[in-house]
DNA sequence: TAAAAATGTAAAATATACTTGACATTTTGG
DNA sequence: CCAAAATGTCAAGTATATTTTACATTTTTA
């Protein structure tokens, strides 16, 4: 199965890794477009207020779950919310 | 700035919870398809070849970062790699 | 302006994602 | 068939996401 060209792909595939990814996101954009407190989204997502508070500041990312349950939400996909920077960390 | 129909939404959504989400993927069918070995997606990922394993079978989901290069890697969206259903769990 | 609602902050506890290392089983190729 | 490569498993450790509680600040509204 494995021949030479493989490898080639792989090692020219290699900065794919973690050294990118700045994550911001629309969220509070989003709520406040539905006219929603913290609170409410909290409730409608069955997080706490300080998940939300913590997502919309960027102090950690939604688990995959969690953003799919928001994307559902305001009915978008995940990459319209999510904003992945090709930058450090 | 709130009123009774915003409360009315919330509780109208309130089971968006966390009832939902069962996850499966097309990792390993993607993988294949690129014939690469787990190690070599690993590296690729710069994930460890456990996370990988892990991952493809199901014993816990990727983080949102990850599951962003993953989708990045194999140029497709992450809700088409991921896939969630709206069973228990 | 004062009360109420919404938002922010901080720390400790729990859950889940990811790593490391070591070994067992399966699959592939000579 | 035998060796090597690929895949699987298990356990302990670290990192990050989420919860809970409690209180401080800002914004809204009566």
């Amino acid at each position: 199965m494995g021949d030479g060209v493989i490898i080639e792909n792989v090692k020219h595939v290699l900065h794919f890794g973690k050294e990118a990814v700045k994550l911001k996101n629309r969220i509070r954009e989003l709520r406040r477009a539905m006219g929603l407190t913290q609170d409410e989204l909290a409730g409608a997502l069955s997080v706490t207020r300080q998940t939300v508070i913590a997502i919309e500041k960027g102090t950690y990312c939604a688990s995959l779950p969690l953003a799919h349950r928001i994307a559902v939400f305001f009915g978008e996909s995940i990459e319209s919310i999510f904003i992945f920077d090709e930058e450090d960390q």
